[in-house]
DNA sequence: AGCACGCCGACT
DNA sequence: GTCGGCGTGCTC
């Protein structure tokens, strides 16, 4: 009987492909292990996920493994499934997950350097070559003795090579070499010592008691279930602390994920003494051979925890017993590049795989995982004091200053006593754009109830979500009032004016220009911290700094700028970014924030500067509600990219009916333009579905995709807790 | 992705 | 005629 293997690859395939294992083969094709299989005209690293000896279907034309690399498989058949599951919901390749799955010292990279051959160099001199030829033979011959396919591509304009190399390679104008680098060995930290005793026991109120007994007992029960504790840093930390103990009591592992490389390291700082020894750090910037060090205390058995950022998820940690996700509601757990995925969300279908405990934190949740969690019933609500320091309103008159009166006597007084201070404005450079006279809100689609983005070219404001569109001219849609543009409202227009405000006082501006480069930042915050600059302003750049200093003035100017984000999440935007400015006043009866806002103010932001998360919760969910966002239904944006415009259009509109045959009960808004214009010639249409489950969205791509062949991307509506 | 195939316009 | 550029489609 024959054994055929079902082998997925590191290449941009939705798709498996199956191959008829040789016999000597045999004992080492387990699914896990990597191999090489002929595809098309070549060999390529494949992984195994699953074995059949059911005969294949017919018009398959069935090759066999040219071999397989492990004589045991690199994961074991839990993780397998785990990658599956994370493949299919976010339809990233299988084979990419798991080739970003593998320890350094075995993603076998290559180095391949192409070089220029006697008779390259004589057609290039006789100018026997096509014009494509003689670029690549020239840049060949100006440089080094041999250039990678990359250095190359772009030093003839950034054009796709492969296919002109291959072809250069067949008449023997260049030679093409390739060379494994050399797999590092272990260097970086040395973990030793076993984890030691902690005797903790986190405070959550008497109401909350049965849930904490309950996730104790899933992991000393090995039962998979999931998690949200809510509340103030210190509750949470304190409350990871006992769960990793618990955890780790065995030979039971833990992963610890963090939103911020810098973030890693604090943690292990604040725990060495409990578990600075036996525990790990994992990201995405740290050096092979760091990473490779990681790897050997994981497998050894002398490290139990991991802390890392979303890459940290696919490492060895086994057996794995608890998985904790720390600042839930930050962006970065997300990763936009292939293979794209939600490290939230793979936390979640990785512990179920491996029977483990997952347990999402914050102070601030998602509005998605706050609601599912209460549902479900696992929401752990820990007390702690919420700091209230001095709120300040003051009003942004719509064609006054940028720093209000108000603003400037509160920053007079605290320059003079020697305090430093903070400003935000979220918009960079001198930026202006259509607000209402009446309201003085952004305008926004009366369809989909999302702020409108102003298109320069077409003069016209349009709505990325359904495509609709309005001259500058007409009528705000929340009050009729009519719209106009605002003065110059950008953080160097502030910038300016403070310098004009109080001459003689260095300002000092942090946003994506002035502070790009990883050094730049460290050297603005640094001279701020030591006392050097009295006056900071920033974008929302400056809330994602660890770094930042506590302050006894914050300004925040126009928060409102915030909800002018074509997205349906603003709402949710603007209040974590509002309670994380907040967060930057010091404790202290002289410590003030100041709020300069325009009327009415939104309950984002009157929420987020009052510390009530829960009230924001309520307004938030209604709205969702209301227009079935999530979490009260799915939604998910398919961004479609093709070079040649007019066939764009023309398959974008065939997708749009095909897709529209699906309802009802799906809503299927565009095609519009995609709202980031995409890299290098590529131009994006975008197309947003809307469904109450997630189910109806996924049969209406499966049947409708395969017949439309352009570059396409996804994004998902985010749920954790999705059973 | 990477590679083959097949079509089109510009040269010996 | 033939060669190079480029779009299209397939890979078990």
């Amino acid at each position: 009987m024959t054994l055929y293997a079902r082998v997925v690859f590191p290449l941009p395939l939705d798709q498996s492909f199956l191959y008829a294992v040789p016999e000597k083969h045999r004992a080492a094709a387990r699914p896990g292990a990597r191999v090489v299989a002929p595809l098309g005209a070549r060999r390529q690293n494949g992984f195994i996920v699953a074995l059949t000896s059911e005969a294949p279907a017919a018009g398959l034309k069935i090759k066999e493994l040219a071999g397989v690399l492990d004589e045991r498989p690199f994961r074991d058949e839990r993780f397998l499934e785990f990658t599956g599951a994370l493949s299919e919901e976010f339809r990233a390749p299988w084979g990419e997950i798991l080739q970003a799955s593998l320890p350094p010292s075995l993603a076998a990279r290559m180095k391949i350097t192409v070089r220029l051959t006697g008779l390259g160099r004589e057609r290039l001199e006789t100018g026997a070559l096509g014009p494509r030829e003689k670029a690549l033979a020239a840049v060949l011959q100006a440089g080094p003795k041999g250039r990678s396919p990359l250095t190359l591509r772009r030093k003839t304009g950034g054009r796709e090579i492969s296919a002109l190399v291959a072809r250069m390679r067949k008449k023997g104008l260049v030679e093409v070499r390739e060379e494994a680098v050399r797999p590092p060995r272990a260097g970086g930290p040395e973990t030793g010592g076993g984890p030691s005793q902690l005797g903790l026991e986190f405070p959550v109120p008497a109401s909350d008691a049965g849930l904490l007994a309950e996730i104790e007992r899933a992991l000393d029960s090995r039962r998979f279930v999931g998690f949200y504790l809510f509340g103030p840093d210190d509750s949470r930390r304190s409350a990871y602390r006992t769960l990793i103990e618990r955890a780790t009591r065995g030979p039971g592992k833990a992963l610890y994920l963090v939103p911020e490389i810098a973030l890693t390291r604090e943690f292990v700082g604040s725990f060495e003494k409990e578990f600075g020894r036996s525990a790990v750090v994992f990201h995405g910037r740290m050096t092979e051979k760091q990473k490779e060090g990681a790897w050997r205390g994981l497998r050894s058995g002398r490290a139990a925890l991991v802390v890392g950022t979303r890459s940290a998820l696919f490492v060895e940690a086994s057996p794995l017993r608890l998985i904790i996700v720390d600042g839930e509601h930050e962006d970065s757990y997300f990763q936009r590049e292939s293979p794209s995925y939600d490290a939230r969300r793979g936390a979640w279908l990785r512990a179920r795989a491996a029977g483990a405990v997952v347990v999402f934190g914050s102070s601030r949740p998602t509005v998605e995982a706050y609601d599912e969690a209460r549902r479900l019933g696992v929401l752990v609500e820990l007390p702690g004091a919420a700091r209230r320091p001095r709120l300040t309103w003051v009003e942004q008159r719509r064609d006054g200053p940028l720093v209000s009166r108000g603003l400037e006597a509160k920053l007079r007084v605290s320059l003079k006593s020697g305090q430093p201070a903070v400003l935000f404005l979220n918009r960079r450079g001198y930026a202006s754009s259509p607000v209402c006279a009446g309201c003085g809100r952004a305008p926004r689609c009366p369809r989909c109830d999302i702020p409108l983005v102003y298109h320069k070219a077409e003069d016209r404001l349009v709505c990325h979500y359904c495509d609709y569109s309005t001259g500058v001219r007409s009528a705000c849609s929340g009050c009729g009032g009519r719209l106009s543009f605002s003065r110059p409202a950008g953080i160097q227009a502030l910038e300016e004016e403070l310098v004009r405000l109080f001459p003689g006082t260095r300002v000092a501006r942090f946003d994506t220009d002035t502070a790009s480069k990883a050094g730049e930042k460290e050297r603005i915050l640094d001279e701020f911290r030591r006392g050097r600059i009295p006056v900071l302003v920033g974008t929302q750049l400056l809330v994602h700094q660890p770094a930042v200093p506590q302050v006894g003035l914050v300004g925040i100017l126009r928060p409102e700028a915030l909800l002018g984000l074509s997205d349906y999440r603003a709402g949710q935007r603007t209040f974590q970014a509002v309670a994380a400015m907040t967060e930057l006043c010091r404790a202290g009866p002289d410590a003030e924030v100041v709020i300069q806002t325009a009327p009415p103010v939104h309950f984002s932001i009157q929420a987020a500067a009052e510390g009530d998360y829960r009230g924001f919760f309520e307004r938030e969910i209604a709205f969702r509600r209301l227009l079935s966002y999530p979490p009260a239904g799915s939604l998910a944006e398919v961004i479609l990219q093709g070079r040649d415009v007019r066939a764009l259009a023309g398959r974008s509109r065939r997708l749009a009916a095909l897709l529209k045959e699906h309802g009802p009960g799906l809503e299927v808004l565009g095609p519009a333009l995609a709202s980031a214009p995409r890299a290098r010639g590529l131009t994006g249409v975008q197309f947003i579905l809307k469904a109450a489950t997630r189910e109806t969205i996924d049969r209406a791509l499966r049947e409708s995709l395969p017949a439309v062949r352009l570059k396409k991307s996804f994004v998902f509506s985010y749920s954790p807790f999705r059973p």
